[in-house]
DNA sequence: TCAAAAGTGTTTAGAGTACACCCATGG
DNA sequence: CCATGGGTGTACTCTAAACACTTTTGA
């Protein structure tokens, strides 16, 4: 790679929950630049490849399985953030339900769910790449469901409310909240179904619904 | 050139408000691809230049004027979007105020403002990219101060007021939008002078305030 | 004097908050 | 029986919508 050449490479931002903590997925380089450094998984476009395939077939390659929210973040070309060349770095955001892991044989990489706080210091920009796809699902947890990408299939409505406490770092009122969330048209669909074995009353089972934005919103207390 | 050789571009979604309508800057293209139609102004990144430079580069050579509001808004590199290569675009999003538009000797093609409804038939996937701005646009109005970004450096609450209406293609209460926007901590500083000249009780000028976020929200009224 | 735009007051309805209280399960 | 989380009821507060009304200019 020489100057004057430009490569593309599509960096991915993938969150999940685990212990009731949110956790990035990181992979720790073994070879040069940042060698031992931990990065956010990504790899090169394809010469004919539109950029949110190489997205899904990274994603796919080093966490296997399906997000429940997947989508362009931001694009990261300051000249001189990869030592080895101009290089732009299209950057998405995924979320995904906290699934056993199977990360399989990627490229000679150890990757590892890490919580995001503290964190590692990672290569390249990444740091920033990482805050602006934290900024942006803490943002979009109020106006759009995408807390219900954090969950499986079917969750309780308990499960949505952890969400949003963990990545606000907040506590919500359990009886407001559930008639806040339940009073958004399109955002829960009820299975039928009951939720056991949590040591209390059994919950309701909700699906994701059709809503792809929140009316009214689920607004956190900002400070002023 | 060739196959495997990435260019990238950026390109600018400029809005700004004239006679009391949405405007975008166009460029009727004078070359193929897509000769005599219509585009978003842009241009290729230089080697060694940051994509925020090129974006503002290329706006001070098409407009010659300083936005109100600049940030990026999304990366289109689907293959095949330009005829002539592999070409990825960054599309940037800029606000300004209506202002005599020098529109010097750019590159040998001829800016306007147009209307952006009905707007004409764009080149490559412009209209995409158009639309994705509007949207970013409208959405963030409830949220951000964005709406001053349409305004001269002083500015009536009236003015303030018609952005939100001619953007979101609604009419406001001009006495509870007054309350409500005079009562965001940071949005609006009252600078002691008054309008004149507008045929109706002076309106007291404002100009912007250091809020990069309104709390409440400015909130439009959501078809269910 | 009239029209037009700015700004204030007031009433009323709806949404959010706090918290008491009952429900259904595991241990 | 108690602990735990799920869910409803209810009173209170706060915001927002609707709109009457006053203020201050240009014509």
């Amino acid at each position: 790679m020489t100057l004057n050449t430009v490569a593309v490479t599509v960096d991915l931002v993938l969150l999940t929950i685990r212990s009731s903590e949110l956790h990035v997925l990181l992979i720790r380089r073994a070879i040069p630049p940042f060698e031992g450094h931990w990065a956010l998984p990504g790899g090169f476009v394809l010469p004919d490849e539109d950029l949110d395939d190489a997205a899904a077939r990274e994603l796919h390659e080093e966490a296997g399985l399906r997000p429940g929210h997947f989508e362009q973040l931001a694009t990261y070309g300051t000249p001189g953030r990869d030592p080895r060349g101009r290089v732009i770095t299209v950057a998405y955001l995924a979320l995904l339900p906290d699934q056993p892991v199977p990360v399989a044989g990627s490229d000679a990489a150890a990757a590892s769910w890490l919580p995001v706080t503290p964190g590692p210091a990672l290569a390249f920009d990444h740091a920033r790449i990482l805050a602006d796809g934290l900024e942006r699902a803490s943002a979009k947890l109020e106006y759009t469901p995408l807390a219900t990408a954090f969950c499986p299939p079917e969750f309780t409505i308990g499960q949505v409310r952890e969400v949003y406490e963990i990545v606000w770092g907040t506590r919500l009122d359990p009886a407001n909240f559930h008639r806040k969330v339940t009073g958004v048209p399109g955002f829960l669909i009820p299975t039928g179904g009951r939720s056991a074995g949590t040591g209390g009353r059994p919950a309701a089972l909700y699906r994701a619904g059709p809503a792809t934005r929140l009316h009214p919103a689920i607004l956190r207390e900002h400070a002023a």
